[in-house]
DNA sequence: TAGCATGGTGTCCATCGGAACACTTGTGAA
DNA sequence: TTCACAAGTGTTCCGATGGACACCATGCTA
């Protein structure tokens, strides 16, 4: 088939990624066909089918339903590249493919969300009610932001060296430098930053 | 209820999000029996109420099917909880790897993400470099933050209104603000930001 | 121009899944 | 001790779901 009519099945695709953001499953054959406006069941079928071969969707390991695969999540990343006012640019440059996780997260095991509190990182772009992507590794540097564990509490700081010891550094002029007396615990280094605007 | 009691269920939900992680999916009430050991499907119907009633799992949209809730995804920071003052933190660890998609991106198929360029947004905590999740909608209004096509350029301002028309505030003193002319084109509103921090 | 692969329609049907209902059992509270 | 309630069993039944099959329409290719 010509790569024009594979933009068909990439429109299908979209409705069932926005299904899939409200009901947290692929449609049933039936719902298919009212999201798209197929009037046979084994449209929605062959979609499917489709779908799978081209590595969107796949059986579940006990074969009841369908499932979606990594590549289901994947979004557009615009290219700015084409700012040449074409508003549907969209589906004319056909940016890269991204998904969200796989940028943040390495090690899914060892990386946890934390959210922030207070304003003490708020020179360094990161605000109260961001959530930092959190890996807990024991490789601190000097230059990292880093969970660290003062007085039992998270703090997230800069971690940096002052004659040979380490320092907490805020990045905002508000807040004091912590210099810890004992060995300093770190909990993990901030590897990324998640926002969202409530619209 | 005891309070004793309900640590089967959530040894049930133990096992449900188990099954979650490698389907995808709220099992059947046939495959939750054979995975919690029911003999009838009705221990089953009686234990997904239950999960619902204490905000686990919830029926989708168009009621076809049960749905995992965000409390689903909560894990028990059993290991770090000891450590007193933890503050709540979202596990990103084996089961889900989209929750950090789920949480940014709303309607998929008009989501877009677009790399930031430029410091006119720092005081807004948005730096050169991060990725802004933008829904394509037409429904901008005063205070959001848009990209907008001016001179045929993409450019991320804060919308807002000055004696009835709309202007592009920067968030930086460094920068103008922006006046257009004509018809103010609004590519879309930023619903969210990613930030990757190279370790 | 014929042929063929592909996307889509319409229909039938076995089966699976979920709802309803009556019943048993164990446990905490009065 | 009794009572009430909740967890779990067993059974029946209807509808939704998905598979199979025959058929149609379109567009590329030989």
């Amino acid at each position: 088939m010509p790569p024009s009519d594979s933009t068909r099945d990439d429109e299908y695709l979209d409705r069932l990624r926005d299904y899939y953001a409200d009901a947290r499953r692929i449609p049933t054959q039936q719902r298919i066909c009212e999201l798209i406006g197929f009037a046979s069941k084994t449209a929605a079928r062959k979609l499917l089918a489709r779908l799978e071969t081209a590595g969107f969707v796949e059986r579940t390991p006990d074969d009841d339903a369908w499932m979606p695969t990594a590549r289901f999540f994947e979004r557009q990343l615009a290219d700015t590249a084409v700012r040449a006012g074409a508003p549907d640019m969209i589906e004319g440059s056909q940016g890269e493919l991204f998904l969200i996780d796989q940028y943040l997260v390495r090690q899914p095991s060892r990386t946890v969300m934390v959210p922030v509190k207070g304003d003490s990182m708020i020179d360094a772009g990161i605000q109260d009610g961001d959530l930092v992507v959190v890996e807990r590794t024991k490789a601190a540097k000097s230059g990292d932001f880093v969970i660290a564990i003062v007085d039992n509490e998270f703090t997230l700081k800069e971690l940096a060296l002052e004659k040979g010891k380490f320092i907490l550094k805020p990045h905002n002029p508000a807040y004091p430098i912590i210099r810890p007396q004992e060995q300093l615990e770190i909990f993990g280094v901030v590897t990324g930053l998640v926002r969202r605007y409530t619209a």
